[in-house]
Formats: structure tokens, sequence, C-alpha cells
DNA sequence: ATGGGCATGTAACGAGTTACATGATTTT
DNA sequence: AAAATCATGTAACTCGTTACATGCCCAT
């Protein structure tokens, strides 16, 4: 149904997973839905745009993997809900199941900030690790309020929330050492 | 020089400014050197690739950023050494010290894998896991000796690198703990 | 002499974003 | 009546990768 490549793995990026996963829940859902369930990955895994969020559905329902269901509207689109197939839940596993494990990639630019400190001042950098953490308190919040839904329904969602905390908990307690190590370099100037 | 846009700053993307970055500690350069030195970052920061790197060059360049020395080989092609400006510099420590702390983007695979483990065997996901963890005792390997090296004329990179030592660590002891919560929910069948 | 590191470069592609455009429905 | 949310879709673009091609220099 769809130009796979020579080997047996169709091959197709991690997002495409990651938007087939959502479907494996079972819900039958529009890509609307998805767009707003990807926004709740953006804890470890970053949301993709929602221009994407269509094309991935068109790529993956070209593959076969998911059906679509149309539901004409007054106006002139068509509402379109998506649901997984059985060789949708088939490619999952595989990607799953694989051997390699692909390492998280990082872009972390207040790290690639810090390490170029030389060049700036001080008082900027602690502005900027101070701007860090707050955002790290907000998403330990909001990572909060949504894993306390996902049990007992959800338990390897749960396990990932569960993860994420403890990663924003090590994070926000490193900026805190780092603000620390740069006092006793550069003693701040004054109370800024 | 180039086309800015209205505003004062050009507003190029970060791994300009990693680049722009390592040309900042001073030495001469060339494309080369920095793809090796852009590994380096890698613990924290994706390296791009070698083609990138010489893209942003010349885009560096165009923008006055860096400034270019040619020295003719016996081949057909050129050498070309880099050195930062002191427009350069000016652009770097404005980004540097810019006030929004855009936040780190994150692509978990592993962790994405785990959010759709209802679909996979559990062995298959200790499996995963247990090769990340592995992973992560090279990187912080790796990042060991990188580290090392330097304090004392890089404070600010030894800096990151001991953040960096903290979070894979950190990352460690969380997967430990998925791998133990897994035992729980899901005793091994055999040893495998 | 052959293999690996140094060094530059290009072409084609895929991944992903921004900005825009349309219009129905629900809430205030 | 206005604003927010639901919902789909496209065009133009940038970012970044893969794969290739070339050729020097050095060590074994």
């Amino acid at each position: 149904m769809a130009d796979h490549p020579r080997s047996g793995a169709p091959e197709l990026p991690a997002t495409a997973y990651a938007v087939l996963g959502l479907l494996s829940f079972g819900r039958e859902l529009t890509g609307y839905d998805l767009r707003k369930w990807s926004k709740n990955m953006r804890f470890f895994y970053w949301s993709p745009a929602q221009s994407q969020v269509y094309s991935e559905l068109r790529r993956l329902l070209s593959h076969g993997y998911i059906s679509e269901r149309q539901e004409p509207q007054p106006g002139p689109q068509t509402k379109r809900y998506y649901r997984i197939t059985d060789a949708g839940m088939t490619a999952l596993r595989a990607w799953l199941g694989r051997d390699e494990v692909d390492p998280p990639v990082i872009k972390h630019s207040v790290m690639l900030r810090l390490f170029f400190g030389q060049q700036a001042e001080p008082d900027e950098l602690r502005r900027t690790l101070r701007g860090y953490l707050c955002w790290l308190r907000e998403q330990r919040t909001d990572l909060g309020e949504v894993g306390r839904g996902l049990l007992p329904a959800f338990q390897y969602p749960h396990l990932v929330a569960v993860w994420g905390q403890a990663y924003y908990a090590a994070e926000t307690a490193a900026v805190e050492a780092v603000l620390a190590e740069l006092d006793r370099l550069h003693p701040p100037t004054a109370e800024d």
C-alpha cells in the first residue's frame, strides 16, 4: 500500500512513532486531538508543529498504519478521525522492540551559554540561570499535574512522569550548585 | 556587510553561536578543527554535521562575525583559517546576555519508548533500559576525561562538565529506579 | 603501498517551522 | 457581538543530514 524500502522495516522518524504511539492507546482521534496530546509529551520529547502532525498522519495513512474515518462537516472541510490498524500495531511494536537505543538528543542552550560564560558578565549568567530555575519550577508543577491523572490506567506514562520528576529535580539541584560555584568564583557585585 | 533584519540583532540559530563561541576562545581554527571541538559539546548540545559547520562558517563570514585567512595548498583546494572579529565578539556577547532563556530541547527516545511500554514486552523494555544504562556509563567516562583537562584555564567549560556529570549520574539513578519498578510491576519471566 | 587522519566541498533530500487562510462551534 | 477554541490545510522556507567526491600528508 506504500513504497516500503528494500528491507522489512519502513524506517520512519521517531516523530511518526510518537503519533502512532498516541493512537495505540486505542482511542479514535483527530489531528487536533493528537496535537494536544503530543503537548503532554513535551516534558521529555519536543512537541511537533501542528502542520507536522497532519503530515505525519498522511504518511502513516499511506503506510496503512492508521485508518481514516471522514465525517462531512457543514463547511468545505472534512473532519477526520484516525485509528491505529493491526499493521500499525505491528510496526509500533517492532519499533519499540528494536535493539538500538538511539541516545537522547539534547540541545541545552543554557549549558551552551554557560560554556561560553567567559564572554559574559557573571551577573548576566546568574540572571539566565535564575530564569532557567524558574522555568524548571513551572515544568515540575505542570508535570506533577499531568502525572497525577495517570494512575491506575496508564502505568507506563506514569512511570515516565516519575522519571521526569526526578530529572527536573536533579536539574534544579545542579543549577543551584552552579549558581553557588559562580558566587564563589565571582562574588556578586551588588544585590541584583 | 550582510542583510540584517530590521532590528539590531541578526537572530541566528543557536548552532551559529555554538560555532562562533568556539572561536571566542581566541584560537584561529579550520572548519575541520571546529568539527572536532563541536564534538566535545555533544554531552549537552548535539553535534552538527560536518557540512553544517562549513555552511555556518560561510554565514558567519557573510555577517562579518569572523574573518578568513586562506593558505594556498598544493592541491586545488585552499586551507581556510577562521578567527572571530570584534563584531563577532559583540554579537556573541549580545546573544549570551539576552533575557529569554530558551529552554532545553529534549528528544528522549528511550523515555518515548517507555511511554508506550504497554505495547512492548517487559523484557524488551528491560533490554532497552539496560542498553541505555550502558550508553550512560560510556558518556560518564568520556565526559570525565574531557572534564579533567579543562581546569584551570577553562573555568566555564569545566563548570558545564561538572553539571553534565551530575546530569548523567542522576539519569543513571533514575533508570535504575525505573528498572526496579518494572521488576515490581512485571517480574522477569526468566533470567534473560 | 595502503590505510587513516586532515581538509574542503557539493547535491539531494528529509525534517520541521512559520505564517497564513478558512470557517464552524462554543463560551462569555 | 466578540473572543476563544475546534479543526483542517497549504506554501515557503530553514535547518540539518547523508552520501558522495577530491586530494594531501603521515605512519606502518
